[in-house]
DNA sequence: TCTCCCACGTCT
DNA sequence: GACGTGGGAGAA
């Protein structure tokens, strides 16, 4: 007997082993996705990880139901990678199946109930019952979902169960298939008219002008086939009319099979010569790649890393092998995407979170067929689509937070999980950056990874100057304009009237990020969050940004009843009213996730500031990625301070990253762009880092304190959170835990401490930190801290308790 | 994630 | 005691 064991798309631990029937036999091999039943009679989707012939031991297997999906499949090699997902950032099998598995191909059965006779005691039944059966037909199949959105009951199974049981229902499971091709209608000749017969034809529809009308229009276009729609529009007629013609045999429909990727026509390829510069930065690229797996490309914004990853693509491409090209979320605008099909016509594919799931899907089966993309442009999850002969990965802006996934698990590091993907197709990785990660900078001084650095912008575009305002000095001479300092105030004024852009960089969302009272200083705070909550003025409300509750704001404050509250720290709402009120007749728009509820709304807001329809645009750090703007003269960061002051040891980089990022938006072909940053804390080390514009200065300075306080890149953590809805409880558990963890692994461990936000969502939360050190074991530590936790959750009281691991946080 | 079961609360 | 609800365990 032949048995397989199955990854199943959900939180469970383990694996599961069903019997193979022998029809199926000759199709079950590893990496297939199959049907098999899971608690009572529901049925799943699941991955087939490995075929044995070891009979499990203690329970009587189920027998694996179908095939699903034959298109698509998982090399052994991809099944690996899945596998060191899960084991390295201690994340169960299911949940990293989800994270790969486009949801279309994750089928789930449903209940179906239908009456088994018409006459119904009803004095037998509860009113919920009585209702229930009431809602149903005999031998007509009723969705249970439905049944309980219909009758707003939860738990509708527990009816059909005693109603199953008195014998009234009748119940089966389907499986709905979940991917379907696109089709289009096309008209064409119901066959080939010769001249005689179509003078017949037409002689025969003068008594029907309308049709004989659509017909010489036809005729005119002298195209042998369309589109039904087209035919429609360009032949002005109605779908009656083109039915008739059909119908008579003069012209028929077919119903074509049509691709959802995108299909554009291949134009003339350009892809520009490298300069001198760019040409030796390629050379050492390649010349590392001969001894080492990972490259950086240092380069500022404009210095013309895009062409290099174009010409070592299309190097890998020629060699016959596949690019995997990532880019942050946010990064991925039409901007690149014009730029690379401009190169590589319809031979991109592009993945990412925004795009339809049958889109996906559909991406999914191309990279299994035998014609896949020879590239593909995507996000964080790009790294979990198929590669039959993966060559290179790019991972641009690899610094980017980005990458890395907090919520939901799996909790991977896409730069990391890519550069081990690339490792297990023996292909390479270029990571492209600016201001590098720390992990990433390390890599490169202790020789494990190779280093190019482009250190002119391309063109001799002037690194931009960077002027700072002492928001504070100005606050004592009372000389501030709102939240401008006189300095931005005076830059923006001349900028604009040069008909020159800015960009306002503001990291707050909304009217101002919190209310405090005037009496007592008690901010107002979410019902059940740790955290202040932000006032939206346009829309007159109070809005949580972790669990998204929504109240109106109050009079009188809830605290101490006297006061009143203020409005304290605006955010980028308020900015955006403060230029219109500075500067009259000036056009702002606001880019931030608030403003953006759509794609299409965040398309258009660059596309009107592109066009020079608007002159200012405020915006959160959404503004500070992956946007190249022509006329942008001035960058003015309203508050730096917010971010270098974060409590958080990667802080300082992030602040840093993002100033150097934003500062990059300004300056364009021949004119030196300008940055001024306000901040009340002139003296911090991080602006006089930053205005000395050297990375290597920045990182020497801060990894100095990083191996101090042993911090990565000089040591790996593992951070353990704690939930629970009792603070007493959640602090017991905690310190039970970490006093287990220090009895081996010493002062290794950190805490139990109150992390950034102490409650979401009604949730008290703790955070145990443990830090390993370069040379320990980082999988001995992890399997203990497992067994740890699984202790834990054997044991009695643990009810009610997360706990939730995140290796290599932040 | 879904199902099943148990413990417990409410209403009669 | 019947019925309904909520939370936790387990799923092959």
């Amino acid at each position: 007997m032949k048995f397989v064991d199955v990854i199943i798309p959900l939180a469970v631990e383990g694996v599961f082993t069903y019997v193979v029937p022998e029809i199926l036999e000759e199709k079950i091999r590893e990496g297939v996705l199959v049907i098999v039943p899971f608690v009572g009679n529901k049925k799943y989707t699941g991955l087939v990880c490995r075929v044995h012939s070891e009979k499990p031991l203690g329970y009587e297997a189920k027998v694996l139901e179908d095939l699903a999906e034959e298109d698509i499949s998982f090399s052994a090699l991809h099944l690996r990678f899945l596998e060191w997902v899960a084991a390295y950032y201690m994340a169960l099998p299911g949940d990293v199946l989800r994270a790969a598995l486009p949801i279309i191909f994750r089928l789930e059965s449903f209940t179906d109930i239908t009456l088994t006779e018409e006459d119904i005691d009803f004095t037998d039944l509860t009113e919920n019952e009585q209702a229930f059966v009431r809602f149903l037909r005999k031998g007509e199949y009723t969705a249970l979902r439905e049944a309980e959105k219909y009758l707003k009951i939860r738990n509708g199974w527990r009816l059909v169960k005693s109603l199953l049981n008195k014998g009234y229902l009748q119940v089966r499971e389907t499986i709905d298939e979940a991917f379907k091709e696109k089709t289009e209608k096309w008209i064409k000749w119901a066959r080939n008219f010769n001249e005689a017969e179509l003078n017949r034809v037409l002689d025969r529809l003068k008594r029907a002008p309308v049709q004989y009308q659509m017909l010489c229009k036809w005729i005119e276009t002298g195209e042998e086939e369309m589109e039904k729609h087209r035919f429609l529009t360009e032949g002005g007629g109605s779908a009656a009319i083109l039915k008739a013609l059909c119908d008579k045999n003069i012209l028929a429909q077919e119903e074509r099979v049509v691709s959802r990727l995108d299909v554009v026509p291949v134009q003339e390829q350009v892809c520009h010569a490298l300069s001198v510069i760019q040409q030796q930065a390629f050379q050492q690229i390649q010349y590392h790649f001969r001894v080492k797996e990972c490259v950086l490309l240092q380069g500022v914004t404009s210095s013309g890393k895009t062409e290099i990853y174009i010409h070592l693509i299309r190097e890998y491409i020629a060699r016959g092998k596949q690019v995997l090209y990532m880019l942050p979320e946010i990064a991925l605008t039409v901007q690149i995407i014009k730029r690379l099909r401009r190169v590589f016509g319809d031979t991109i594919g592009i993945y990412h979170s925004g795009m339809p799931d049958q889109v996906r899907a559909e991406l999914w089966k191309k990279q299994c067929s035998t014609d896949p993309y020879p590239v593909v442009l995507g996000v964080r999850s790009s790294v979990f689509l198929p590669f039959q002969k993966l060559g290179l990965i790019i991972v641009d802006e690899e610094h980017d937070s980005s990458y890395k996934q907090k919520e939901p698990s799996p909790r991977y590091q896409g730069r990391d999980a890519a550069i081990m993907l690339a490792k297990m197709h023996r292909a390479k990785v270029l990571l492209g950056s600016a201001t590098p990660s720390f992990e990433t900078y390390y890599n490169i001084k202790n020789g494990k990874y190779g280093y190019v650095s482009l250190t002119s912008r391309y063109g001799d575009i002037l690194m931009p100057e960077i002027q700072f305002a002492d928001v504070a000095e100005y606050r004592r001479k009372k000389q501030m304009k709102g939240s401008f300092s006189p300095l931005l105030y005076r830059e923006m004024k001349q900028v604009l009237e040069e008909g020159k852009q800015v960009i306002l960089f503001q990291n707050r969302r909304g009217y101002s990020a919190y209310m405090q009272c005037d009496a007592c200083g008690a901010t107002l705070k979410c019902d059940h969050c740790d955290v202040s909550m932000t006032y939206y003025k346009q829309r007159d409300i109070l809005s949580c940004r972790y669990c998204g509750s929504i109240k109106k704001p109050e009079e009188l404050c809830g605290e101490c009843g006297k006061g009143h509250y203020r409005l304290r720290t605006p955010g980028t709402e308020k900015i955006e009213e403060e230029v219109v009120r500075l500067f009259p007749g000036v056009r702002v728009a606001r880019m931030d996730m608030e403003a953006m509820n759509s794609r299409a709304k965040y398309q258009s807001v660059i596309d009107d500031f592109e066009q020079g329809k608007t002159q200012v645009l405020v915006g959160t750090q959404m503004v500070s990625k992956g946007l190249d703007f022509e006329n942008v003269k001035l960058v003015g960061v309203m508050d730096a301070d917010s971010m270098v002051n974060f409590p958080d040891f990667r802080a300082e980089e992030r602040a840093y990253e993002m100033l150097m990022q934003v500062s990059g938006r300004s300056g364009r072909k021949g004119q030196r762009g300008l940055v001024v940053i306000q901040t009340a804390d002139l003296q911090n080390r991080i602006y006089k880092l930053l205005f000395r514009q050297d990375y290597a200065t920045f990182y020497a300075e801060l990894a100095e304190e990083r191996q101090n306080f042993a911090y990565p890149p000089f040591c790996r953590l593992i951070s353990v959170e704690i939930r629970h809805k009792e603070v007493v409880a959640l602090r017991s558990m905690a310190n039970q835990l970490a006093s287990r963890l220090r009895e081996q692994l010493g002062k290794r461990v950190c805490g139990p401490a109150v992390p950034e936000v102490g409650r979401i969502g009604g949730m008290y939360r703790l955070q145990i930190i443990i830090k390993i050190e370069q040379g320990a074991s980082f999988s001995k530590v992890k399997a203990f801290l497992k067994q740890e936790l699984a202790g834990l959750q054997k044991g009695k009281g643990f009810s009610g308790f997360r706990m939730i691991c995140d290796v290599d946080p932040g």
